[in-house]
RNA sequence: GCAGGCGUGGCGAAAUUGGCAGACGCACUAGACUUAGGAUCUAGCGGAGCAAUCCAUGGGGGUUCAAGUCCCUUCGCCUGCACCA
């Protein structure tokens, strides 16, 4: 209808020339919004259809606040360190620089052909040596301050692609980029110490408005336990060694320790005829890759070390194993063992047939006054052939129960429990499978007025052959209870006794008891059911024989800080001859990366930087050294980028403290959720450490953060190399739609967040909304100077939706709210031009182009851009005449057009004068009348 | 396995505090204008039924005058973590 190209290129060339969107950081008059989007990484293909969403979304707010009076901040940059480009730097000798500055070049025109408003003179890349000077800059701090390392550690290590990757980089095992198998390995590396601030960075999410999802992602990712160090020591030795544990209440439960087999004291503690074992295993774990050691997570391993520790709560000696069910990153890489009451515990301890004891008895019943104490057995019967187990039917004495009964004096539980199947079946041919942990179960029993507490041990036994005894039980007892094979479905329908419920499901799934209870076989923590209580009361013991004390454990592990590759950010720091280094001065920032001949990495899996000789040997303070070769991860550059914007020129400091106190903190961060624990946790942590030193202004960077969801291909299945044919470029969208349109359909599409399929035919709609609106103005000959209160309301009610919902990221609602608001003027003969003017104001942050065009089309000479916001009427938006509907009991049978506050006693007279409701009201009985004003009205008959 | 999210027409999706389910758009059907229409306009469009009406928000149950919305349970899909002591 109208030509796009012609009208896009107008304006994009009339926004450069005018500098349209040019910020004026310096203005503090105005109030500040910074929206910002995660910047792209510019690669070879240039942009892809999802880029537009996220980078629309951002625009549109922009848009409109500018609009409406504020001094906006939007920029947009380069992520342009990383593999692709050094890659094609291996393939071509080409310097990967000038590979990365095409591509920039590419992004740039094509993010300008979006009509995207950003104020390019800020546009910053993270290759450029004066950004990057600014990153070894804050490098040099950390590592001053100690919390950039250099240690010795086991890392990732990634054969294929040549170098360590931090832990958000591996996937399953795998590296991210590429899919390569990635092993441990112990190498010297740098590292930036975040668990420092996992407690700042945990407390921090609370004042931030992220999405709950990904809040909670990081909360995971730092992994904050609360417990207690407990120091062992090892018997007939000096040493000891320390376990973290949650649960130090059960730590009468401890009947062995377990080590991780790279745990310091392995060697040292391992007996001499453990030796060769423990020597194996331990060579089984290192050549473990990752995948291997999580994905063979079914089965436990494990070597007995010969040596044993001192439980410190009750001085019994207990053996201390070695397996790789414990890690040496987490904790102290050592652990008690309790398993009774941990799942992997008791997993191993069944599997290495070690001891299980008991410390907390799972309690059924309610507990009463005056308890009779007594110990007991049930026994659930199975017979395998039949597959039903038997139960004793009391009848109203009790229903259906299985087989029960109370220990005896000098009688073990087993003795008794197969006394009573004897005593009460007859069954003497049978096997013990199953004897599961005691249960505490209170009842009272009525023929006897008494309250009993009582610890009942559960058995499974299996019915051998049918073979039985006439038991000797008096004909009287015998008579109670009816003797009744029943299945499972039965059983679970049937027995109600709680104890006998619990002892079935428990024999069938036997293992720890990871719940709370009653404390048993634990001295001075015995008949404590409050878990608090018992944790605390360890605490208190652990501390006064000094052998442990409350700890805080983190999952969060050292952020992986170098990589052995050429297109990164050089380590700002000097190995001298005798061993000591130090970071560069800062008149010697930025540390420039050398030109190479070539930039394949080395074979021994150094870094390429240790080619550039001359580079590398220099002379520093006097004294002969070497430059550190491993570079920066990508993460580095992206830790700070969103301060650099607000003052991207200065070669003084990172940012002018003044402008970031004005800027900061970003207001709007749009991005993708796949940097819920990368990017998203380092900047951070990078800005919290900026905060302390006092270089920026908030603790927290990113008030408020939101994701945008895929855009799929049409067959609904993520866009890229897999299915080509269903993937859509965003250049050929702008080619025959315009930017506009596509703009428009994808903030149309559905809800920001959501992942949506592309369809070819929304994209046709949108273009179709966009001329229907250009025929408005320049073919309809309706716009006029005469008001028209037929379009009065809507108007209001659409200027009031579409404001909100710009405000809360809502476009497809907006969208189709203008949408009503066109199809209403259609209607009408007269367009009011106040209406059409501001209807084009609002439409502006979608489609920028054609509203730019229509404001000039309407006589105006200026841009858009900076006229006034169109406000509202609320008491216009207010119908005089509403629709109320009419229910008869809750189902619709009319609704009224009736004035606005119309009371309540109207209302029903009304709703009942309706033909169709009276109908329904016919000799019925009215029992209820509910009226809700300005809704609805609800009768309710008999 | 654990945590979080989602499930509404043929499709993308709407639906303040529980208050007329399916706004808006696509596709589809019929009609108008046209030499023509893949343009435009008008009307229809969850299912069943001539209709009154009934059935419908993954399934089952509950709370309520009233449930897509709240509670319990179950199934399916997606994402994150995955021996974290």
């Amino acid at each position: 209808m109208y030509n796009t190209k012609e009208i896009e290129e107008k304006w994009i060339k009339y926004w450069e020339e005018n500098q349209t969107f040019k910020t004026n950081l310096r203005d503090f008059e105005k109030p500040k919004y910074y929206a910002l989007d995660m910047f792209p990484y510019p690669s070879g293909v240039g942009l892809h259809a999802g880029h537009p969403e996220g980078y629309t979304a951002t625009d549109i707010v922009c848009r409109m606040k500018r609009m409406q009076g504020f001094n906006v901040l939007h920029p947009m940059g380069f992520d342009s360190f990383g593999l692709p480009a050094e890659q094609y730097a291996i393939k071509t000798g080409n310097h990967p620089g000038k590979f990365t500055e095409e591509n920039i070049k590419t992004f740039t025109d094509q993010l300008k052909m979006l009509g995207l408003s950003y104020d390019w003179d800020l546009c910053i890349s993270t290759s450029d040596s004066s950004y990057y000077k600014w990153t070894q800059w804050i490098f040099k701090n950390l590592y001053e301050d100690g919390l950039a390392k250099l240690v010795e550690m086991p890392v990732n290590w990634c054969e294929e692609l040549g170098t360590v990757l931090a832990n958000d980089e591996v996937i399953d095992g795998k590296s991210e980029r590429g899919g390569f198998p990635v092993i441990r390995k112990n190498m010297k590396q740098w590292v930036i110490d975040i668990p420092k601030y996992a407690e700042k960075l945990l407390n921090g999410l609370e004042e931030i408005d992220w999405p709950e999802s990904t809040k909670e992602i990081q909360r995971n990712w730092i992994g904050k336990s609360i417990g207690a160090s407990v120091d062992f020591k090892i018997e007939g030795s000096s040493k000891t060694f320390t376990v973290f544990t949650t649960r130090c209440d059960t730590l009468f439960g401890a009947t062995y320790c377990v080590l991780s087999p790279e745990h310091k004291l392995v060697d040292e503690i391992t007996s001499e005829e453990q030796k060769e074992k423990v020597q194996e295993y331990k060579k089984i774990c290192a050549s473990k890759s990752e995948l291997e050691r999580t994905s063979i997570n079914k089965e436990k391993t494990g070597v007995f070390t010969g040596a044993f520790a001192i439980n410190p709560a009750n001085n019994k000696s207990i053996p201390i194993w070695i397996s790789d069910y414990v890690l040496a990153s987490y904790g102290t890489g050592a652990i008690m063992a309790v398993p009774a009451h941990d799942e992997r515990d008791y997993e191993f301890a069944k599997k290495f047939d070690l001891e299980i004891i008991p410390v907390i008895e799972q309690i059924t019943g309610e507990k009463r006054e005056n308890e009779t104490s007594k110990k007991s057995i049930v026994a659930v019967l199975y017979d395998e052939t039949k597959d039903k187990y038997l139960t004793l039917n009391w009848g109203n004495l009790g229903g259906r129960l299985f087989i029960g009964g109370t220990i005896e004096e000098g009688e073990t539980e087993e003795e008794c429990a197969i006394r009573e199947i004897g005593e009460e079946t007859g069954y003497t041919d049978i096997e013990l499978i199953t004897k599961i942990l005691p249960i505490n179960h209170h009842y009272y029993a009525y023929n006897k007025n008494q309250a009993y507490e009582i610890e009942s041990t559960g058995f499974l036994f299996k019915l051998k052959s049918s073979k039985s005894i006439d038991n000797n039980l008096d004909k009287e007892e015998q008579n109670k209870f009816k003797l009744e094979w029943v299945d499972k479905k039965a059983i679970e329908k049937e027995v109600k006794d709680e104890l006998h419920f619990t002892t079935f499901n428990n024999v069938l799934n036997p293992g720890a008891y990871t719940g709370n209870g009653k404390m048993i076989n634990s001295e001075f923590l015995n008949g404590i059911t409050n878990k608090q209580e018992a944790i605390n009361k360890m605490l208190t013991y652990l501390e006064e024989h000094k052998i442990g004390k409350k700890q805080v454990n983190y999952k969060i592990r050292e952020w992986i800080f170098a990589r052995q590759r050429y297109w990164g950010e050089p380590i700002p720091i000097v190995h001298f001859e005798d061993g000591e280094m130090c970071a560069l001065k800062d008149e010697d920032l930025p540390l420039v990366l050398p030109e190479l001949e070539d930039y394949s990495p080395n074979k021994d899996g150094s870094s390429p930087l240790n080619k550039a000789t001359s580079w590398v040997n220099i002379n520093y303070n006097n004294r002969p050294g070497k430059l550190e070769t491993s570079t920066m991860p990508g993460s580095a550059g992206s830790s700070w980028y969103f301060l650099r914007y607000i003052d991207p020129h200065n070669d003084k400091c990172l940012a002018d403290k003044e402008l970031l106190k004005h800027w900061m903190p970003v207001d709007l961060y749009v991005g993708g959720p796949e940097h819920a624990v990368g990017h998203l946790l380092y900047s951070r942590m990078w800005n919290h450490y900026l905060y302390d030193k006092g270089f920026v202004p908030t603790e927290e960077p990113f008030k408020k953060l939101v994701h945008q969801g895929m855009i799929l291909g049409s067959n609904g299945i993520k866009m890229g190399k897999r299915y080509p044919e269903y993937s859509v470029n965003p250049n050929d969208i702008v080619n025959k739609y315009g930017a506009d349109t596509l703009r428009f359909y994808e903030m149309f599409m559905g809800p920001l967040e959501a992942d949506k399929p592309w369809n070819n035919d929304g994209v046709e709609g949108s273009k179709k909304f966009l001329d229907r609106v250009w025929r408005l103005y320049t073919e309809e000959e309706k716009i006029s100077e005469e008001e028209n209160k037929n379009l009065e309301k809507i108007y209001h009610q659409t200027v009031k939706k579409v404001t909100e919902d710009y405000e809360s990221l809502n476009f497809n609602t907006a969208i189709s709210a203008m949408m009503i608001f066109i199809n209403a003027v259609y209607k009408e003969n007269v367009f009011p031009l106040k209406y059409a003017e501001n209807f084009i104001k609002l439409l502006n942050p979608i489609a920028p182009f054609i509203t730019e065009e229509l404001w000039q089309f309407l006589g105006h000479d200026k841009t858009i851009s900076y006229e006034a916001w169109p406000t509202y009427d609320k008491e216009k938006i207010q119908d005089d005449l509403i629709n109320v509907a009419v229910q008869v009991n809750g189902k619709l049978r009319g609704t009224m057009e009736v004035p606005v506050n119309t009371s309540n006693e109207e209302l029903l007279r009304l709703a009942k004068e309706l033909e169709n409701v009276n109908k329904h009201l016919i000799d019925k009985e009215i029992i209820k009348e509910i009226v809700v004003p300005n809704k609805i009205v609800n009768i309710v008959i008999k």
